[in-house]
DNA sequence: CGATGTTTTGTAACGACGTTACGGTACTAT
DNA sequence: ATAGTACCGTAACGTCGTTACAAAACATCG
């Protein structure tokens, strides 16, 4: 003597996740109001609360929604014999993702919203596209082209890198689209260099 | 027949600044309201308007103040005879100034206030202290410690991999102080090998 | 089919925010 | 003393996140 039965909410959850992400992209961060995207959805605000919670658990899903897409956009990095292309090409597509999703990466890797804070779910649901990165410079070290190193320190400096030139960039920091890729080859070569197996070490 | 006389409001202007530089550490972003920091002032809300016109003033004035602060950081960093020395210890003030004022370091390169964004008069105000790290690393190039290579392209290379360890240090992504100084010397230590003159470029 | 009780949802409200209009207060120059 | 201007606090407007409440929708049971 009820009514057990949930209508099945994904559409509209995704609808409403989707929204946010293009009044987010259209107008920033201050346009993005559980209001507006309700409004814009055409629903009423109270069902942003009913599917989400609260702002924080929309965002939350639009953080995660973000991280599958850099996944995917990892995925489609192919594993060719060359590891060190390879994890080059790791980069090129972490900053292209970055540049096509601005907002969204200030979301993931920013700090923009207060109302959000990742938690330890959603730092388990980041931890494989992470480990992507591990893998390729894995692959790097057990191939010689590396030094010998631990692959997580390894891409951690990486990753500390590419984010601040991320950073940089959506800052508008490393001037035209021309002269930004050149200083991200560059800084890559640089990096590269450092941790290569070089004559210099066994020559001492 | 007026009353012409400003009265001096240096005073008020840092006792506002320095209030609300303590409640965004205190409490985070979401509690630097004008309103809270004028209570906290003992002054009213319009006292916040009439002296920085918006709280995107205020906000500027705090990110002024936290260049400020790390312009006096890198004034402190002795010039010695070793200029690969003096470029490690300009990263050590960077990341000490990054982790003794967390908040301000995001607001001067993170985004967590949508009101404010930094217009051309503030990054005049800027460049002074980035062109210190630049000119540390002309010295670097001039001594023959590093290979030949712009000091512009190489301090945003440093710049960007600085940047990006201060962001994940503060996002707690370092592990422990020790495991984070040891990453920090070491992706220091991969760069800077990566940018110094090796054997065997001049062995092919 | 209708009654029932739960789920869903829109309206309206609360408190806090940024900002500003307004009116009173304080003070200087006459 | 008075007039006129700078200053400042109060209160308001619109918007925000959030929630209480009541109406509506609907699956189950008689």
């Amino acid at each position: 003597m009820a009514r057990p039965r949930n209508r099945d909410y994904g559409e509209l959850r995704r609808e409403l996740i989707d929204t946010a992400g293009r009044l987010l992209a259209a107008e920033g961060p201050s346009a993005l109001s559980t209001r507006r995207v309700a409004q814009r959805a055409g629903v009423s605000t109270t069902a942003v609360y009913k599917l989400f919670g609260d702002k924080a658990g929309l965002v939350r899903e639009m953080f995660l929604a973000g991280f599958e897409r850099l996944a995917e956009a990892f995925e489609a990095v192919p594993r060719t014999g060359d590891p060190l292309a390879d994890l080059a090409a790791l980069g090129r597509a972490y900053r292209a993702n970055a540049l096509s999703n601005p907002h969204l990466y200030e979301l993931m890797f920013g700090r923009p919203v207060p109302e959000f804070e990742p938690d330890e779910e959603v730092a388990d649901l980041i931890r494989p596209t992470y480990d992507a990165l591990v893998e390729a410079v894995a692959r790097c070290v057990e191939a010689g082209v590396f030094a010998p190193a631990e692959p997580e320190d390894v891409a951690l400096r990486l990753n500390g890198l590419t984010h601040g030139l991320c950073s940089l960039e959506l800052r508008a920091a490393l001037g035209s689209a021309e002269e930004a890729s050149r200083h991200w080859d560059d800084a890559f070569d640089t990096m590269l260099r450092g941790l290569a197996v070089h004559r210099a070490d066994s020559d001492r």
